[in-house]
RNA sequence: GCCGGAUUAGCUCAGUCGGUAGAGCAACUGAUUUGUAAUCAGUGGGUCGGCGGUUCAAAUCCGUCAUCCGGCACCA
């Protein structure tokens, strides 16, 4: 009976429809072999019915097989893995035998190793540790796999003192087939979910980038491991690609643009907080003032909330029990514990209690560019991105549970207005749904949950979900949108929260004269100020568009006989309200377009004898070699049409 | 907060073996009056992040604190 079983033939079909019998027990390989040679060649593992599995196994059902060649997005993803198992791991443990391995995943563009070290790894270290990979890859060893069980092991990792591979397999749920990868002619093993290349003659081109400290198991309270980053692609020319995607994004570091275009400061004694430039003020007030446009034709009303608040309100909002150690805290009378605001809503919340409300004044949306303070950790501070005092686009809006979903639709339209106003084309929406703790009855959760979801499929906005990770008081959606070189920023939210106005007590009276809670919409398009210009200096690279540029016009006089002209150019502009300055230096033009163009200045005007004569501008575009002339008349008619267009 | 690295002129950076500092740009002065990405010459500028230690001698070695950078953790 059972050797009719094996002898049975089975059923395998591909992803270009077609179907072939094979005997029961063939591995990958084989197949890939069946279908060409060049395929064999190129295979590096397979997926058995949307599986991940290595060639060397057994398929004993019918089954839909797709083989992973090295040239796609999969097998690259697998030759990544292979060598953070396989490579960096051994080369680790060559160079440092006492070494204990933790786990190797890939990530975006490669791949890092989590290792415990006797001593700290520096930067200095990685060119050692990758010459050792590149011996390693020179072997081309085959890689094998056998199978274990729990017992087997734990036995076999525990014998090689390799404590945190023992840890992962304790912590399994799984009884049976642990994956054992082995390079043949060495004592390198690994337990690992695989598939891994068949050999390491498919290894592309790879560089170990940079060394940290990271947590095992990700929490702060476990001991801290070496970890090691590398980048890995298929070949020596898509690695310098990427290399040069990293060098572009660090041309565009905001830090650097800051400094240079002299946009803002920071110093040691006021670590976290911005000093604000003239030129970088400008920037923020224009937007500012661009958002405060849009709020008022929304129909938001803009309030402004004490920065300094009496702890107890904190403590009946429950963000005392939560953030006390991330407040700043001063001194009152009586021995006061007073608090800088962390953030709007109890404000907002305490402004809504006034008076009496009723269903007939909802939605009563309130905004503020509220100023507020966090404690952020030391190391969680990053230019002007994460600061501990920033400007909040923040708003709240209070509405009845049957306004939730237009709201938060109107809400979305916003945003995505508003983005693209900034140049973002992409827009991706995170969906987080209940968490495990919470506030709130399920049917008010349901409730919620369908209405955000409702108001996400009308916006038309495609969303991922993002289970259980929701705010404690409501589910939210989160905003994510993908800049000029490629790299994500989550910027908006939107937050639904049924807990805050119960907590502090804020009520309607309702069509039947009941008192009832609002509903509250937490939302922030930008998000900080702070933050919002720093994603975008690096969006711009420095060259802001006309409407956001600090300085939109620079007047250059070629010689001191056109200065009168040049000042009286200069004013007409300034009237009409558009930011210019004037070089009248005794310098020659190549030296001034020179610096000006280095400074970003979107338009430069040139005058000289000719322009003067004729009352006319040479414009000179930011990035352009060529001008073109205009009669100044013209071209100040000219240019407001441009502000106007964003 | 944790791990590693860094901190030298206004800016970007060099500084060997421990022998008390150097470049380019910028600034200032003078000459040049210039047509679309750097005109020439000269001058000044530093408690080498702070404090302490080792040493005849410290930018350099050691300790410590601060800040910044790369990650981790955190992000109401």
């Amino acid at each position: 009976m059972d050797n009719l079983e094996n002898q049975k033939n089975i059923l395998i079909s591909f992803p270009d429809g077609k179907k072939k019998e094979f005997s029961k027990g063939i591995k990958g390989l084989e197949i890939a072999g069946n279908i060409s040679k060049s395929l064999e060649k190129k295979s590096v593992a397979m997926k058995v019915n949307g599986e991940f599995k290595d060639l060397s196994d057994e398929i004993n059902n019918d089954s839909k097989i797709e083989i992973v060649t090295i040239e796609s997005e999969d097998g690259l993803e697998i030759m990544r893995h292979t060598l953070t198992a396989q490579v960096l791991a051994k080369a680790i443990k060559n160079l440092y035998p006492k070494s204990k391995l933790a786990i190797g995943p890939t990530i975006e563009n490669g791949f890092y190793y989590d290792v415990l070290l006797e001593k700290p790894l520096s930067n200095e270290d990685l060119p050692k540790i990758e010459k050792e990979m590149k011996k390693i890859v020179q072997v081309g060893n085959k890689i094998k796999k056998s199978y274990v069980n729990k017992q087997e092991a734990l036995k076999l990792f525990s014998e090689k003192g390799e404590t945190y591979k023992v840890d992962i397999i304790k912590e399994s749920k799984q009884e049976n087939n642990f994956q054992i990868y082995f390079q043949e002619n060495t004592n390198f093993f690994d337990l690992c979910y695989g598939p891994h290349l068949p050999n390491l003659k498919h290894v592309g081109s790879f560089k170990l980038t940079k060394v940290a400290g990271a947590y095992w198991k990700g929490d702060s309270k476990n001991e801290m491991l070496q970890r090691i980053y590398g980048t890995a692609w298929k070949n020596e020319d898509d690695l310098k690609k990427y290399l040069n995607i990293l060098e572009e994004a660090e041309k565009r570091d905001h830090r650097k643009i800051g400094k240079k275009l002299e946009l803002f400061h920071l110093q040691e004694e006021a670590v976290g907080s911005v000093f604000w430039h003239d030129k970088g003020w400008k920037i923020f007030l224009e937007i500012e003032a661009y958002i405060r446009k849009k709020l008022n034709a929304q129909g938001y009303k803009e309030v402004k909330t004490p920065q300094i608040i009496d702890r107890t309100l904190w403590e009946k909002s429950g963000h005392w029990t939560k953030f006390k150690e991330n407040m700043f805290l001063a001194k009152g009378d009586d021995n006061k514990v007073l608090a800088l605001k962390p953030m709007n809503c109890p404000g907002h919340v305490e402004i809504f209690k006034q008076g009496l409300k009723s269903y007939r004044d909802l939605p009563i949306r309130m905004a503020e560019f509220g100023s507020c303070h966090r404690n952020e950790p030391s190391g969680a501070l990053h230019g002007i991105m994460r600061v501990r005092q920033f400007t909040q686009d923040d708003a709240h809006i209070f509405c009845t549970e049957s306004q939730v979903t237009e709201e938060s639709l109107k809400f979305c339209d916003l945003l995505r207005e508003i983005y693209k106003d900034f140049g973002f084309k992409e827009l991706k929406v995170k969906f987080s749904d209940r968490p495990k703790e919470r506030a709130g009855t399920d049917q008010v959760w349901d409730k919620a949950e369908k209405a955000l979801l409702k108001a996400v499929k009308e916006a038309k906005l495609k969303y991922e979900l993002n289970p259980g990770e929701g705010a404690f008081y409501g589910p939210k959606l989160e905003f994510v949108l993908t800049d000029a070189i490629g790299r994500d920023w989550q910027c908006g939210t939107l937050q639904m929260d049924f807990v805050l106005p119960e907590r502090l007590e804020a009520t309607y009276i309702d069509e039947n004269g009941q008192k009832k809670y609002p509903v509250m919409l937490h939302r922030a398009i930008l998000g900080s100020l702070e933050r919002w210009i720093g994603i975008i200096i690096e969006q711009y690279s420095g060259k802001f568009p006309i409407w956001l540029a600090p300085t939109q016009i620079t007047i250059c006089t070629i010689t001191e006989k056109n200065c009168n002209y040049a000042k009286a150019i200069d004013k007409s502009l300034k009237d009409a309200g558009i930011r210019t300055e004037l070089d009248n230096r005794n310098e020659k033009i190549g030296y001034k377009i020179r610096e000006h163009s280095d400074k970003k200045v979107p338009i430069i005007l040139v005058v000289g004898d000719k322009e003067n004569s004729t009352e006319s501008v040479s414009i000179r575009r930011l990035g352009n070699k060529d001008f073109e002339q205009m009669k100044f008349n013209e071209f100040i008619k000219f240019f407001r049409k441009e502000l106007e267009i964003k």
